[in-house]
DNA sequence: TCAAATTCGAAATAGTATTTCGAATTTGTA
DNA sequence: TACAAATTCGAAATACTATTTCGAATTTGA
């Protein structure tokens, strides 16, 4: 007990947080290249070149690390999207590039993709929904809620079929695609040898016949009017 | 060295069998409890009433139990899906039930498609492409090839958009349903409470617009009546 | 320069999958 | 029913995992 003021836990933050980079980036790098089932905490440890010891410092469990990569990855795409947004004229050119740039993610960073995509199939169940939520709410906000508004923009202007419930439909196309194209990514080149297809190719015509789908197409006001009434009934 | 005949391996096929079947059948009721990674070999044992030692005997790994899980599974279902698609009458009918059966398993039976969704994402890429293939043609020949047939018959007979290149479709229609389905069972109930829908229901709306973008608008008379035609029968 | 913060090393714990092997039991059949 | 081969059991051993512990050594920022 010195007389000196005794400093708190987290006392030299620039040098933490280039530490925790450190981690991250290795552990980033592994899982692009192993999966993250395929990781273990001792390559973490060795390719980020910290201690174990050290490395639970900052982390308490490889969760946390996943957690954590998750976390930025969803940030970024975010950024991404509400950026590429920003140009397109009217509601469903958004729409369009909104899942366009889905495909072009898959294009460019499978690894990425197939990180979510074992997120998903592995951990999503198991944590707690508010942790979930409260990292959603990073990506939500803007394109998400702002998706459904599009949809009823393009009702109203007539690009969209009259028939769609907003957010239903919203939350089905974008869980379509998204399921698409994280499967893709999972599968990978075997995809590609069986179908013949570059991936990102066959996420295309999805996304090509999802909009085909939501558009307005004629006169088909009557025969929307009749498919929604029949849908809410059977729903 | 007795003067009798030496039996070969596996010489009381029926009993071995049945341990077979008392293995797999713990093992799958625990992969859809815990999920596959969250089931350990010791559980599996236990459950089935057989020594480790014994176990190896019949699966040289719990990959193996994996496999022949998914196996059983996928035969399953193409019995299931033949079966299914004999009573609708023309190609945009059967193409509507077959893709409406998923929606249908997915309501069923979510474990199962959650299964499938976790073989997605963490065996899929590192299992030898023949095995994945060679399992896979136990469900193509029927549903799969002949789906890429309907969409040509569906163009042909005008009810389907001409524009469809009919592989590329059909590979993008099922993956992105597929894909949907497998997710939604991740997420589970995460995504009811988030969207405020059943899960089926959200798969439902995706395979409603995906038919919607393969029709053909052309001819807005006949495509209205056609929709709806289609609708209700399928309903 | 110095006290506190951080890291290192190295060993310990506990939970995995998988293997080994001789003794005990079960199986189908002669 | 008896028997030889097939199968199972038990129990311990191996080789990985993730995670923890703690005292000694090093680094940090004022």
């Amino acid at each position: 007990m010195g007389s000196r003021v005794q400093k708190p836990k987290g006392s030299y933050p620039a040098h933490r947080e280039r530490q925790r980079r450190r981690i991250l980036d290795a552990a980033e790098k592994l899982f692009d290249g192993r999966g993250i089932d395929g990781t273990t905490m001792a390559e973490i440890t060795s390719a980020s070149g910290v201690q174990p010891s050290t490395m639970y410092q900052y982390f308490s469990s490889k969760d946390e690390i996943v957690w954590a990569i998750l976390g930025e990855l969803m940030q970024e795409k975010r950024g991404i999207a509400t950026e590429a947004m920003k140009d397109a004229p009217h509601s469903l050119a958004r729409i369009t590039v909104l899942l366009e740039m889905m495909a072009d993610d898959l294009e460019r960073n499978p690894e990425k993709v197939r990180f979510m995509a074992q997120f998903d199939a592995i951990y999503a169940r198991d944590w707690p929904v508010e942790r979930l939520l409260s990292l959603e709410s990073q990506i939500h906000p803007e394109p998400f809620r702002f998706f459904s508004e599009l949809i009823r923009d393009g009702i109203a202007d007539g690009s969209l079929r009259p028939d769609l419930d907003p957010d239903l439909t919203m939350h089905a196309v974008m869980n379509a695609v998204i399921g698409a194209q994280r499967r893709l990514a999972s599968l990978g080149s075997k995809v590609e040898t069986e179908y013949g297809n570059p991936v990102d190719q066959l996420l295309r015509e999805s996304i090509r016949v999802l909009l085909l789908g939501m558009q307005n197409s004629g006169t088909p006001a009557e025969a929307g009017t009749r498919i929604s009434k029949t849908r809410k009934r059977s729903l």
